[in-house]
DNA sequence: CTGTTAGCGCCTTCAA
DNA sequence: TTGAAGGCGCTAACAG
């Protein structure tokens, strides 16, 4: 029992070898019998268990990473961890790679190109079994340069490269289910606030109101290109001109709820009732916005968490040799509540 | 040139031996002339680091950890990652770590005690050098049980054991700035509509406000324990009752920016003007509720970046051998906008 | 079924 | 100043 090695007084660790001497058997049995590889009596397997078990035996995990391939570690780079949208996809994620089997390096990219270089790097030499790109809008980025063979997904923000395997909420079907929604309730003069041109998010969502209101043969009331700004102050601004450009309007799709949020206030300045005069509806179910403000907010979720997960199981399959490949555009959904 | 060993060819990294023979020189030499260790002839050095440089060499961190006590990897538990406080904290420890000198192993117990536990057991086993935990609230928690000597650092959360080194925002302080910014307005008939009274942020600010007003003999309109939720709803109810029972009422203190908004819009339905009748202050600055509100809100901003950024500082000290144990409350800051 | 022998890639004595 | 040898803890051949 007298420690045999310097360093074993301090570093109280137990090592397969002591488990074998326990067990009465060699290391290279120990090592078969815990890792329930065959060829091993199964009353040996107990003994040595049981020795394991005794001396609270953890297996080294650098000793082990160091001859296998398998590192049970995937990396995440965010470009932009102050974003909120990353949240929810980080948990999908976390859930997706279960407790404890998988852990998680995070690297925070700071939406600097550079720095998710270096990152990337890093990540790299820690012999990362996959990589999770997590973008900082749904605009498609370009792809990291990974030399070595490690599986790359992405999320939020898709590869330019059609051929990488990208997650990305279906922001067409978003702006479908929200028309849809004010059209199955009987509107016909909708307007749509949108946020900033430069971001897909808006094309999209723009494309699929445009969309399903032709099917209806509809047009857009306001025209196509009310872009502005992702803020309160632009759906208030942008609100108060429609509404009293368009004295027949019925409703308002708002870019998002931030913007919808800006919206419901102008209305509410110009005595519209919503939604007994004009519906409105916002995208992104932020509770915090949605929620509670006068009256609450119907609103598209993007399935946030969901699509994290769906990433994260993706990237595990990858990992796992079952890559799927391609541009992956994950549901939406509607959810009601009273302004639409 | 050819490949001395299986799996060479697969796996193109370059190990400390190649670098050795390309250069003309031992494994032992090669190793000391990379560390920067001393007894190597200047000369050789620059010879070992050209050879490394050409063969892209990265010493395998595995290899490396295996016999030496760092592994530059730190873990961070949170202990709900859906938490917007949470975010900021890590960008902020992010930062400290600086980018590719320290790894973050990310872990979230999704507010369970037994899955925290799990985590924390597979952050041990892969070596790391100190563990931030990060809380939920502001409200003190236990301290995890590490058996080895790692360092814990507590952000947000403190440990109820003193002794811990906890990181939190000073809420106190906070209740004085936004009390102080009124009475210094002169405003003298002043409301609290706080958040939920099991929340330390709640209690904390109010004795922040209360202390403050007591310095300038007065006391809280309406009572010290006006505790709702954290809501808009609250803050619009609370706001309405409050209001209309003390028609001289000149100010509120929110308990949160969310509740700051639900007050802002019963103010502006009972014609009251803010600032003019009424001046507002809430906590948070958080700018989704803050920035663009009618009037815009002026706002206590906890200063979550430079805490997380704090912890993180203090976690890399107590790893260095310098720990900073106890409680450290962080400075917070007044954010002057337009509605006090 | 079990044990012996070789490494994995690196670092650290200890001789030379 | 350099190099040879041993070891970190484990797994993977191959014998026995």
């Amino acid at each position: 029992m007298a420690p045999d090695r310097i360093g074993r007084i301090e570093e109280g660790r137990a090592t397969l070898s002591d488990v074998a001497r326990a067990a009465g058997v060699s290391v290279a049995t120990a090592s078969k019998a815990l890792n329930k590889r065959i060829h091993v009596k199964e009353e040996t397997r107990k003994r040595v268990e049981a020795a394991a078990l005794s001396l609270d035996f953890t297996p080294n995990f650098f000793a082990k990473a160091l001859n296998s391939a398998r590192t049970n570690t995937i990396g995440m780079v965010t470009s932009d961890l102050d974003n909120r949208f990353v949240l929810p996809i980080l948990l999908g994620a976390e859930d997706a790679f279960g407790a404890g089997s998988l852990s998680v390096l995070l690297a925070d990219a700071r939406d600097d190109a550079m720095r998710e270089r270096l990152h990337i790097e890093t990540l790299l030499t820690r012999k990362i079994d996959g990589l999770l790109v997590v973008g900082r809008t749904t605009n498609p980025r370009p792809p990291v340069s990974i030399a070595a063979d490690v599986p790359v997904v992405y999320v939020y923000a898709p590869s330019t490269d059609t051929a990488d395997a990208s997650f990305t909420p279906d922001n067409v079907l978003a702006g479908r289910l929200a028309a849809r929604r004010l059209l199955e309730a009987g509107r016909r003069s909708i307007a749509l606030v949108n946020g900033e041109s430069s971001y897909a998010a808006a094309q999209d969502r723009a494309r699929g109101v445009t969309q399903e209101l032709r099917e209806w043969g509809i047009a857009l009331t306001g025209g196509e290109s009310l872009f502005g700004q992702w803020g309160e102050r632009w759906g208030r601004d942008c609100a108060r001109l429609v509404a009293s450009a368009h004295p027949d309007l019925d409703a308002i799709v708002a870019g998002s709820d931030h913007i919808a949020r800006g919206v419901l206030d102008s209305l509410e300045r110009l005595g519209r009732r919503v939604p007994d005069d004009i519906a409105v509806v916002g995208f992104d179910n932020w509770d915090i916005l949605a929620a509670e403000s006068e009256p609450p907010l119907t609103s598209i979720d993007m399935n946030l968490e969901h699509l994290g997960r769906a990433a994260a199981q993706a990237l595990v399959e990858a990992i796992d040799g079952r890559p799927r490949t391609g541009l992956h555009q994950e549901v939406v959904r509607l959810v009601v509540r009273e302004s639409a």
